[in-house]
DNA sequence: TATGAATGAGATTTCATTCAT
DNA sequence: CATGAATGAAATCTCATTCAT
């Protein structure tokens, strides 16, 4: 990358910077370009150079966001030696439940920006992104459990994915119905029974 | 009620069905109060005797829309003989995923809108509402199926109810990663598997 | 007074005494005539019973606020026996001061809201108002006091009145350059100097 | 000052000409943001660029108008050979009363917006504001005058102040109750009786 | 008389976007 | 590339006044 490509690079990071530290704090309707260029120390005309308007920049950011959870998570699993698939994905939903809980405000973005089909067809067409490939995580964790004879894998992350973050979404915003730590068994349980769904026969899901 | 109440009744009823109309079709923050009262055919100050801002009427849409799908469900169930609590369960969110299949337009309300903590203390607080006491129903449900023993009842309705919408919200929306029938299924066994978890012995749950 | 006449004279004492109240905390110009007949407890439509505008209310109040504080300094004034016009019109002033320091509200209308000249020709029109007779006072002064020649007393009158209240008006209301009382003593001072001007020769006056 | 700063005194300028102009004319709250802006021949949002609301535009004005009006009178007053203190404070008032005369709506800034104690205190914060110090002149006068012992100074400029402002505004607003011309004499007269006092010995003034 | 819901003109304020520097 | 003053359309909200009851 060149030495004005970086610089340019570092004045968009900077503007996501400010746009996340301000839209963790009120939502995006009640957030004005002003308040991030402000945050962000450039001028208001700069913002337009790298982005289309609000919409825009906050999509970049719950993009950008959920992508860092996913690759370190999956990082995180790829240097534990798990060849179970159930404890693989009890692994991963851990690691993110606990990213979450340490960063609340995120759970907005996973919550409620995120289209998880799009998401993962989004990682499907991106190159290696710097220093990480997420396509071939994907494609890899279900070759590394190949033992694995997954029924409709991708309606499977779909539900879990969703079942994640919606089970956790109050539990680490404001403790209830319970704390994080009192539902987590719950939901370990509950994601052993989707995955032994997938597993299993699909005549017998279909009833 | 005394003719000017229910006059006054019928005019935040209006304001209340044009911002749900509009909400249906663009976003809160896209939609002006201008846009309320000219759908509603009312003055503009009108909206401010009835309304403090848009926040104030898009809550108590909120609250309303999830409780009137709740009481037809409700409804629907205490017409039907089912005395099993799994079929029951079913049933009931059976109900509720074709309501929103067939107003897609609620999925944002649930979806996005609703704490259900709060919603069942709002429930618990509301006396018999009109016509149907929803407190009742829910103090008898676990009566009616008294045999169940369940463990933690408010974390399962909490994790179902979440789950339910969670799981549905894109197939709804836009087939995505499939249609809702192909994924009901699923969902159901699912919640039979929350349920079985909750009525089965704690020691087994904290692992 | 007719009995029903009474009763509307208790509304419109209502209504003044909800705007006075409410006068003193905020500028009538950031006061609505609904914040008044909240304050009153009688209906909007019934403000225009008794009033134009707000303007309309203010005034009448200013009016009457200011002819209370004369007529009780003018009550006291006659229940002690002084016969020297110097000390007659210290106990004048130092009396509509300790009015004013005991209800420091009343500086607004006393100080912005009253025209000196216009509010004498008022008095010298009004007739025995109720129980005190304001205008005969005001002919009585000059008469009880007979041995002083003065000359101008409109424009003495009209100099003392704005001085005492210009002065007064900040040591009252936020202690500044000094209290009250120590500013006291040079307002008398200054008054025998305005009532000795008038008492002197006029060819003195234009030098 | 670099060409755009200086632009952008000239627009805050334009502002605050177009304000003083209105607010002669019509009070400030009846005075609309719209009415300045198109006065001043500026865009709406342009007015919050430079003030926050009416009252904060209100405000500067009221003090730079007294400012300017202060400083042509000390300038006045410095170009004359005078050595007496009565007879400079003399000078001094009636370049203010004539100012005042000449320029009548600036009896409402001068009479009403102004704490003496605070502008007092504004002027000896500021400092050398463009071409003239302000604070040098007030520190000068008493220096000046230095044979004068004067007790109380602060008090006698608020009183002194006060007076001319208060018996003026009638005289010059509505020829009521005297001329300006017909009220100046005792007017002059009073101020050396105010001075007077504060020259003679304190034992003298607290009786 | 008294009421208070309804009005809608108009005031305040915000803010995405442009463009000359 | 970067700036930030300027814009003005549009949003929010207020409130004096009316009028049917």
């Amino acid at each position: 990358m060149s030495r004005i490509q970086n610089k340019k690079e570092q004045k968009r990071k900077l503007l996501m910077d400010a746009a996340y530290n301000i839209f963790s704090k009120k939502s995006i309707s009640n957030t004005s370009i002003n308040d991030i260029v402000t945050k962000a120390g450039v001028a208001k005309g700069t913002f337009y150079l790298y982005f289309n308007d609000k919409i825009n920049i906050a999509n970049a950011l719950a993009y950008e966001k959920t992508y860092d959870i996913i690759v370190k998570a999956a990082r995180s699993l790829e240097r534990v030696k798990i060849f179970n698939i159930v404890d693989a994905i009890h692994y991963f939903a851990n690691n993110i439940i606990d990213q979450l809980s340490a960063a609340p405000e995120l759970l907005d973005y996973f919550f409620n920006a995120i289209d998880w089909t799009e998401f993962i067809d989004l990682i499907k067409q991106k190159k290696n992104s710097g220093d990480f490939d997420c396509l071939k995580l994907y494609n890899d964790f279900f070759m590394k459990y190949k033992k694995a004879d997954l029924k409709d894998p991708e309606i499977m992350i779909f539900i879990i994915m969703r079942f994640i973050v919606s089970s956790c979404y109050s539990p680490i915003k404001n403790g209830k119905p319970c704390s994080v730590e009192n539902i987590k068994p719950y939901i370990f349980k509950i994601i052993t029974s989707i995955i032994n769904l997938h597993l299993s026969d699909s005549t017998d899901i279909m009833k």
